[in-house]
Order: structure tokens, then C-alpha cells, then sequence
DNA sequence: ACCTCAAACGGAATCGCCTCCGTTTACCCG
DNA sequence: CGGGTAAACGGAGGCGATTCCGTTTGAGGT
């Protein structure tokens, strides 16, 4: 009766997770070249697997994509607590931008896929969307308690406007001064 | 000056037309069984023509599954002025309905297709529906001069009727009491 | 009637998707 | 520490899509 998945999952054998990891890393990379459509059993043997190995993991393109993409989400979720460990919540604010910035242009790649994907019923996003919500809350929590972030920002406002950020921008550099610029306006007052 | 197409389309080699009209036509056959998924092959074969003519006709089959599509709307339509001229108007307006059953019915075979067409921009729609109004206008104004159908009708309504009813219905046989229903409420008062 | 040539034809060849099944291997148990 | 077994592996094979190019043919000009 769960709404995301699975409490049942078996614990899955060594050979096999390893080769799922190894399948979705492979996908990441691959997926994140546009305009590239790596055909799977390129990403099977980049993977060192066999073709089949790739269908009992993903038994569609889809679920593949579906896999690297939330692959992508999770590592960029789980960077915030190392971030906050290593700098001061602004300084790990801005870092995270970058790797959003990152993170959004590997999505390109997959966009195709994805809209079929939603094309299908499916909804990649719901899930994700808050798994992100939640990790700009946690950076702009840690800096509102530090006194150096504006308290009153709403998270879904930030990725938005890091999301903007990275669909109109055309090189790293540019970006960077607007994520710069965002950060600026997040700043606590006085601690310009 | 036209606004749906090329009024420069050159003129067309005869064994050229002629393929390509048998290529539709066997299209529509086989798109219009449900259920079985048939290879552009074995449409090529059918029609009595090499795999490369059917490409280069239709370079997609999606090209392919909308030519069908059209082709089966238009029979529809161009089939109006004949049923006028052999039978009174509310006779011709009750064979019309039961072609177009048929003809909905084939359209559920191409219907995966036609979603992929929609979906990647195209729009078989809006020209096509124009077209069955001015159908169902023609059979409605000879029926309201004839002075056997109401004068008020939209063929919209007609239109949306006898489309749910084809969704709805399984079998023919009960298909046709539901289009006897629509027809009595569509003669004039008095010519029951 | 014949010639010419661009248009049209057809199908072999290539490529990716996906299935199926014989072989290998991790893991548990005595 | 073997031994058994179910899980996992891998790739050959079947199928459809799509391209490419040598061959055929309709149609206009002489």
C-alpha cells in the first residue's frame, strides 16, 4: 500500500546490484550527450554486460532513462548534508547551484525519452520534485539558522530560478553570474 | 493561396499514383483490425510493392497511418451526394450514420498511432472534423427542405451523438437501435 | 515509332530492439 | 569446506524499421 514503491524488494545479489550500478552509470553518461542515441547494447557493453543483462535490470528504454534519472536526482539530493559539513550554508548554497546547473544539462539528454515517458502515463516528476524541494529547504534552512540566508525564501522559488538559469543560458560562465546574482538576492540583510 | 497544402505538387507518374492509392488502401484495411500490429513489410507486400516505394511515399508511418486516416474521411464525405440523390434525405441521414461506424471503428486500429502524431505536434484533426460538419450539414439542410428533419439541428450535435455512440456500443446490432433513436429526434414534428 | 532521362521501383543490407535459453555463479546449508 | 539451487548472466537469433543504390519504366520530344 505504498505510494512509492516496494517494501518487499529482495536483497538482490552482489553480481547483480553491481551490474544495475555499473548499467545506470554507463546511462547517466551516455544520456547526458544530446543529440547521441546510444543504442542499448552500446550502453550494455560500455556497462561490461551483456545485452540481456540490461533488459532483466530495465525491461524498457524507459525504465532506463527512468533509473538514470532519478540516479542523477538522488546523488544531487544526497550531496547537501556533505556540503553543509564543509562550508558555510551560502558558500554551500552556491555550490550546489552549480552542480544543479550540472544536473540539468545531463536531463537534456534525456528529454525525448522522458516525454514518452510521461506520453505513457508515467510521471518521473512528482516524486522528484520533492526530493528537490527538500534539499534546497534543507540548504536555505541551514543558512536562515546561520543568519546568513534569508529566512523567508521558498524553496520551489530557488529551483525555479536555478532551473530558468540553466535552460537560457548558453555557457558555464554566464551561468555563473546569474547563479551569483541569485545568491545575491538570497543573502540576509546586512550580510552583503 | 490554399492553406492546408502545396498547390505546386507536380503532377504525379501514373504507376506512381497508382501504388500510392493502393498503399492507402491497403493501410486502412490493415490498421483498421485492432489489436494486430501489422509491419510496414507486410503492408508493402499486400500491396503488391517493394518495402523502398512504400518509404518513399509515406517516409514514416506516421505519414502512412494519416493518409489512411484522411483517406477514410474523405470516402465518408464524398459518399453525402450520392446518398442524396438515391434515397430521401432522412434515409440517406441514417446510411450515413451507419458508414460512419464503420469508419470509427477502423480509426480505433490507428488510434496508438494517431496519438503519436498528435503528440509529436501534428494536428490530423481540426481539417478533418470540418469536413464531417459540412457533411452532416449537406444531410441535415436536404432533410429540413425536404421537410422531414428538424431545421434546428447542429450537425456538431449529430456529429458528437453518433461518435458516442460508436464508442459506446459493442455490437453492431445495438449500435443500430441507438442510431434508430437519434434519427427519431432528429425528424421533423409531425413526420413520425 | 523511337529515344532519352528523370522519376519511380524494389529489395538487399544494415541496425537496433527484444526474447529466449543454455551456461555460470553467488549464496546458503550441512 | 564442498554441494545444490535459484538467481543472474550473456549473446545468438528473430523481427521490424530504415537506408541505399542499381534497375526499370512512363512520358515528352523528334
Amino acid at each position: 500500500m505504498g505510494h512509492t514503491d516496494e517494501a518487499v524488494t529482495k536483497p538482490l545479489r552482489a553480481d547483480a546490484r553491481r551490474n544495475r550500478e555499473r548499467l545506470v552509470e554507463v546511462a547517466v553518461e551516455a544520456f547526458s550527450t544530446p543529440g547521441r542515441d546510444v543504442s542499448l547494447e552500446a550502453i550494455a557493453k560500455a556497462a561490461g554486460v551483456g545485452i540481456g543483462t540490461l533488459y532483466r535490470h530495465f525491461p524498457t528504454r524507459e525504465a532506463l532513462v527512468e533509473a538514470a534519472y532519478r540516479s542523477e536526482v538522488a546523488r544531487l539530493c544526497d550531496a547537501v548534508p556533505g556540503l553543509l559539513e564543509n562550508a558555510p550554508p551560502e558558500v554551500a548554497m552556491r555550490a550546489w547551484m552549480d552542480r544543479f546547473v550540472e544536473y540539468m544539462t545531463a536531463k537534456r539528454g534525456m528529454l525525448d525519452t522522458l516525454r514518452a515517458i510521461i506520453a505513457s502515463g508515467g510521471d518521473p516528476f512528482t516524486e522528484t520534485k520533492g526530493r528537490l524541494r527538500t534539499a534546497v529547504g534543507d540548504l536555505v534552512g541551514a543558512g536562515a539558522a546561520a543568519g546568513t540566508l534569508r529566512a523567508d525564501v521558498d524553496p520551489a522559488d530557488v529551483l525555479a530560478a536555478v532551473s530558468g538559469v540553466t535552460l537560457t543560458t548558453a555557457d558555464r560562465e554566464q551561468a555563473g553570474r546569474l547563479l551569483d546574482l541569485i545568491m545575491d538576492g538570497l543573502r540576509a540583510p546586512g550580510t552583503r
